[in-house]
DNA sequence: TAGGACCTTGGAGTGCACTCCAAGCAAGCG
DNA sequence: CGCTTGCTTGGAGTGCACTCCAAGGTCCTA
């Protein structure tokens, strides 16, 4: 239901940071929220709050109605992680969740939402080189006139 | 006290966005407030509340008390645009604010301003890249997958 | 000189994404 | 058993960056 997300890029040692590895071996695999916790860096409050407007895939319990993590959903959490960094407001994660849990009849729509994120993703890429630009720019600009303060208008 | 924001890039027709031209040339470059709204594209609540919290240098106003922007307030505005893509928070942009309004003493620490800015857009960028191949990777998976449902896991 | 569009202000309201609280149940240790 | 630490819930609170409002003054064109 949800494919896995990469786990090593071509290159050797490419820039991209590895996919973390989970922290125990599929089958040992329940983990507490504090884990979890510090595990994505997000908050406990932050990951119930994620199951309550329906961002998570129902999360196990144990006996007692305590959460216990798997490993998919840590592959999830993460994945919502980069999702966070496009900017994607948290309302779209959502739909994207719920597609998911509708099944495989959603891969269209799953597809095209995702390659909509993409296109905003390199639009974003090139605003901040732009930026970069910008900054380079005035960056120089500094280093010159502290360097010859006499002729800086 | 402001320096100028590059006008051109060394590139004939380089990918950035060409830096926008000023509607009138200096000296007839007193704007009203919807003018800079329109050109800006933010609103004329947000230019007011960009100069109450000291975002912007002092503005000029008419003589019975309106705003007139000049084309150094387009300039700026376009600069502060550029700061707000990159996720600095307003009060660093303010804080920059004050430091121009304090004079050339301050070059150093805006400079280091700038240089701290400008890691962070790189770490940005890096992330959004890898954003970029998880996203990749997700929408072969689809593409794949409604090409050759019969072998979807 | 009348009308409508535009401008002014301080302060209050909005939407987002968390973030925290109180009160109570659960788990592990000496 | 008692203690500490951790987990549960619904609902309320926070911080940021706007966004809007009411009441009134200004500008321009017919």
């Amino acid at each position: 239901m949800i494919e896995s997300t990469p786990v090593r890029t071509g290159r050797p040692d490419a820039c991209a940071s590895a996919p973390p590895p989970h922290p125990r071996p599929d089958g040992q695999d329940r983990y507490t929220i504090s884990e979890v916790s510090a595990w994505t860096g997000l908050t406990a409050h932050t990951l119930r709050w994620y199951e309550r407007i329906g961002l998570m895939p129902h999360v196990d319990r144990s006996h007692t109605g305590q959460r216990r993590f798997t490993n998919r959903d840590l592959d999830w959490l993460t994945f919502v992680g980069k999702l966070r960094l496009t900017g994607m407001p948290v309302a779209d994660m959502v739909r994207y969740a719920e597609l998911v849990r509708e099944g495989e009849h959603t891969f269209e729509e799953r597809q095209e939402l995702l390659e909509s994120t993409r296109r905003d993703v390199r639009a974003r890429i090139a605003e901040l080189q732009d930026t970069l630009a910008v900054l380079d720019y005035k960056i120089d600009f500094y280093a010159g006139a502290r360097r010859a303060p006499e002729r800086t208008t």
